[in-house]
DNA sequence: CTGTCATTTCAGAAATTTCTGAAATTACGG
DNA sequence: CCGTAATTTCAGAAATTTCTGAAATGACAG
């Protein structure tokens, strides 16, 4: 490897770091090098300072586009790819979420659902249902929430999480007005613009 | 394996997902069995019911017990040791919560704030750094928001999530509130109690 | 076309992780 | 103490994943 020190120790941490996800070494060098680097790097340039193989670094660009945190630039004058992060750490986090939503939580929230469909054919599996439809109904909340927060711009998003939960008065205050104001008008709260003007 | 049918599709796809975390198959696959399980059960049971080895069930009892996500129950009149899952649902999205952010974040914020301490000695070195305090800054915000939010009591939480991106709204509205106010005195939103009374 | 450079594919080597069975350790009733 | 049952440890086998080098494919200028 072949990176000034500070460099080196950001690459190296990314690299074990990824074992914990389910990121190889290498997959995880490479974004951590693209992360901190000026400039798109080419992969011949990436080859060079993670010293491994080519054939290794181009099947880590691959899965990295796959989870579309490294996009590939065309440089003019250069037939070479060169490949970048996206530059705002939002962006990132948008889509490192929404990748892992894909990955981790989308299947097991279909396979939940099927297995809630068969019949139980016995005391256990009956009680097994109950748990998998607790188990379902949380994480539909997760996700509901996801889809809708996901949604805000990332000023709005920023704002919320300084409020942190503080936010909790808010609501606790919110739902008082809501449940009053229930009782003069059935009007669910489907839309974004349902909570603002009626309400406060 | 020995599972009536609906419990084995969800035991197996626990182990399949296993893997795309960091945990291996048979954590997995013990995990999800002890989930569904109306009783506690000792590792002969889970022995049985997996068809792995003693050892394995073993080692990843003890896996999950550091993960907290296993407790072993002692019954009375029995030697042996008996393990469950936590029943509430919201109590596990706690633990695991935690016990990621334990494993995969803060090693992370640490490298990150010791990076930043140290003195760029190149150009790249100093864009480094800035990359790196950008991805620094957003994982602390996100870590404060998140240990403020964990102290709500479940049911406030709940709420929280189903307000979903209106609570938006809300943080739209008190921003005007509370600028408002700043005209008066300055008040800094310190802790819990300041949003309540004073801004509605 | 042809030649050159860039990239990808892929079979198998290397490394790592997972799993097992045997042996060691622990726990405890008598 | 001793004996027995429960559990853990651990060396190495088995399985899986990662990585490499060589060969194949693609892309493009002349």
């Amino acid at each position: 490897m072949n990176l000034p020190p500070l460099i080196q120790a950001f690459v190296l941490h990314f690299g074990e770091m990824g074992s914990r996800w389910g990121i190889n070494r290498t997959v995880g060098q490479i974004y951590a090098l693209l992360y901190v680097s000026p400039a798109p790097l080419n992969a011949d340039h990436i080859v060079d300072a993670l010293g491994v193989s080519r054939s290794n670094v181009s099947m880590g660009l691959r899965e990295l586009q796959a989870w579309n945190l490294v996009r590939a630039k065309h440089v003019p004058d250069d037939r070479r790819d060169h490949f970048t992060t996206p530059g705002d750490v939002w962006e990132i986090l948008r889509v490192l979420a929404e990748e892992r939503k894909k990955r981790e939580v989308d299947p097991t929230l279909s396979v939940l659902r099927e297995l809630l469909m068969q019949a139980p054919a016995s005391e256990a599996e009956r009680h097994a249902q109950g748990r998998m439809a607790e188990m379902h109904g949380l994480i539909e909340q997760l996700t509901n929430w996801y889809e809708d927060v996901k949604k805000l711009e990332t000023e709005r998003l920023a704002q919320l999480l300084a409020l942190g939960s503080r936010v909790a008065r808010l609501v606790e205050v919110t739902d008082k007005v809501v449940s009053l104001g229930r009782r003069k008008k059935k009007d669910g709260p489907s839309d974004d613009r349902s909570a603002k003007g009626a309400k406060i």
